[in-house]
DNA sequence: ACCTGAACACCGTTCAAGT
DNA sequence: ACCTGAACACCGTTCAAGT
């Protein structure tokens, strides 16, 4: 039988490896847990590993909240999709994105929390995977006005207007300052959208 | 001239000058400057200090916070007041929360940020305060609701969309998300709201 | 009652060394 | 190229001891 796995190495892709353990763990205990023994230790691997593959722990964080906004921008996507666009897309995409941080509270965090606001978590790569997600809201909103059934204002203000909205949402709902599951609020937040961006 | 001060204990409320140096800390250099060394090198006092008066480090972070939601209710209802209530009242009210927000960025993450989630700094004390400070919104919709400005809908729904729309708005700023100073955006919120509230 | 100083168990990070 | 192990400078917290 051969010794332990391998021998040279102990991971095909140690860099992939680290970022979905800190994502679990951060899943599990809170940005607060992330370790870098910890998550060595989880992957059998030195405490010390991790900087062949990145600066320093903040760019870790980064990358976390890089993939989050991956993973955030797919789910929009598919809302959008399923529903065949639309204005029941947009709700849709709305209630897709409250779910995400809903799924995922202290990866929500991460990626808005501050966590990375100094150090090399503020990396270009990692606005670059921000604006890609925040610009699925701007398409959807520019594919509405193509099709003549929304007004014309300027997209981007109504998209970052829509954004804050739902984001503030979000963000007490996973702070627990919503009673029930908050459907009065994104009800009334829906409407408020809609007859907003009515023609 | 006298040795150095007093004597026998080094502050009249060393738990105030805690939290409004881990105030200052915070404000000057986000939470993560925040070391019970530091503060208590600042204050000439050893860095153990504080657990006379705290249990522990996040118990101070929730003070912290509390002190943040003190402020910002008085800065709503003085906004509120200087306009004599009313509409214009309930625009200054906005104003005046994204306004706090830009001003203490990292305090404003300190009591939204979810640095308050376990451990002690879920204090009822804490629930309290940022309830008082939700109140004063909701007083503000009732006192609208009185003088028949707006409509008769529940006040803590409406008052939970608005929070949400500005919490919204006053988090992407922090984080730099919107370009100038957002005030195409504000205003947008702003004729939401009136619209969504009018009879 | 209030504070100190040493000690403990934990961090992130550096660096010479190993394969 | 990739990883280790010891070392370093920092944390929060405990506790016996001082006034």
């Amino acid at each position: 039988m051969p010794p332990k796995r391998r021998r040279s190495y102990h991971h095909g892709d140690l860099s992939r490896a680290l970022v979905t353990e800190a994502i679990g763990t951060i899943q599990r205990g809170g940005a607060q847990a992330l370790t870098l023994r910890a998550v060595g230790e989880k992957l059998g691997v030195s405490r010390t590993a991790l900087y062949r593959h990145f600066p320093d722990k903040s760019a870790l964080l980064a990358a976390v909240g890089r993939e989050g906004f991956r993973t955030l921008r797919d789910r929009l996507r598919h809302a959008w999709r399923r529903r065949g666009g639309g204005q029941s897309g947009l709700e849709a995409m709305g209630a897709a994105y409250v779910q995400f941080a809903l799924d995922h509270p202290s990866h929500y965090r991460v990626m808005f929390g501050g966590h990375l606001a100094g150090k090399s978590a503020r990396d270009p790569e990692l606005e670059r995977e921000g604006a890609a997600a925040f610009e699925t809201l701007v398409e959807a909103l520019v594919s509405l006005q193509q099709q003549g059934t929304i007004r014309l204002d300027p997209p981007l203000r109504l998209a970052q207007y829509i954004w804050a909205s739902v984001h503030g949402i979000a963000m007490l709902a996973i702070d627990g300052q919503l009673r029930e599951p908050a459907q009065g609020i994104v009800d009334l937040a829906n409407e408020r959208i809609r007859t907003g961006i009515a023609l």
